[in-house]
DNA sequence: TTATACCACGAACTAATGTTCTATGTCAAG
DNA sequence: CTTGACATAGAACATTAGTTCGTGGTATAA
């Protein structure tokens, strides 16, 4: 069933002012946006719009409306705790459970998963590499075990800092492999270092980069 | 001034609400949830969490609140359609008004701008550069022009491909330099190039990848 | 024509919801 | 002790906003 120009118009207004205003229209701003005076037919059509899938309403509460299905992507949103950010030689801060500060949002098709994750800002120049550049955003999972070849964060106890970059075990040794293929691994004990987190993604701004 | 526990917990309650329902709470239901009794505290909480800034209300409206600032990423999200795929050869798909039938979304503290924006899935081994690996995702902005130094789609016109490089103008020639240091940079006739968008923002999933 | 479904209007009603006012308790400064 | 800023209650009030209902127009089918 086609939506009629009225319904696409309704649609779109309320879309429109969700973004503007952060929260849902009432019937009568629709009404007045789309040209019908009254609330009934508004009313009607929203009506129309629930019953074919495209809002969701709950009754007897203002505003009760909410785009659904595609439109709002609302159940496949994942937020991730923005930490802070990290330079070589910070340690990777905790996350804590009290109100983070700034999220960073995905939706699911970009990352699956949400237990566990944090995001990091990377500042400074030293732990940069051909993957992670100043600036980047990573997307880390908590764990305290690698797989050869996994992104991750170390902790090297010797040298004091933190660093990202590829990890082998290798039987007596740990090597960890930058990303740019010009620099040269480091080997370390496995006793000197202590994994971090993993890397799920790296979120690389090129330009308009705010903040 | 730090905000107290029971405000910590009003924000709290704010976000979680917003992410469920799709729309704010009433001052009621944020009474009923951080356990006040009177409207007129949860009034006055509100207040004081609108002064120091991190929500924004409009009076005399219901569930006239918004997370402001950094929290607003639940509502300052940004659509962008996920045109396809692309890979050296090809030429990269217009972003046409029909209804996108993926869209990658992100936040407004990643991406500030929305208009003329759109992703591509990169595919395929002959693009990749240090900076633009099989699988990524880039996010363009259609445009014509560039700045040295900018990271752009280019389509060249004699080899009849597209790529993904850094451009330089230099006079009679135009230098494509490739992110990866290793590889040798490109002069082409300014003719011989059409710069198809540049480059925003490059998403990397390193494991977790559903495709 | 007549019936029927669909769409629209406007008014009245009611529930939901923000605002205001008065009162009370706490705590630190004067 | 008194004062004043701050936090909290409770209740009355005023609007906002969703619901319902009676009415009328326009098609299409019987």
């Amino acid at each position: 069933m086609a939506l009629s120009e009225r319904q696409k118009g309704i649609l779109k207004f309320i879309a429109d002012f969700l973004r503007r205003h952060g929260y849902p229209p009432t019937i009568r701003e629709i009404g007045a946006k789309v040209g019908i005076s009254s609330t009934s037919v508004v009313n009607y059509n929203l009506g129309i719009l629930e019953r074919d899938g495209y809002i969701e309403r709950d009754r007897e509460i203002s505003r009760g409306i909410r785009l659904a299905g595609g439109l709002a992507s609302l159940t496949g949103r994942i937020q991730i705790p923005l930490c802070g950010r990290i330079a070589a030689g910070d340690p990777i801060p905790i996350p804590d459970d009290s109100f983070p500060t700034e999220t960073i949002e995905l939706t699911r098709d970009i990352l699956k998963e949400e237990e566990g994750l944090y995001a990091l800002e990377v500042k400074g120049d030293s732990m940069i590499d051909a993957l992670v550049h100043d600036g980047d955003i990573v997307i880390m999972k908590h764990q305290k075990e690698a797989e050869n070849g996994e992104m991750v964060a170390v902790w090297l106890r010797d040298k004091g800092e933190t660093t990202l970059k590829k990890i082998y075990h290798e039987g007596e040794r740990v090597r960890l492999q930058p990303a740019n293929p010009l620099l040269e691994p480091i080997y370390v004990h496995p006793r000197d270092v202590e994994i971090q987190g993993k890397v799920m993604v790296v979120i690389r701004r090129l330009q308009a980069s705010p903040s």
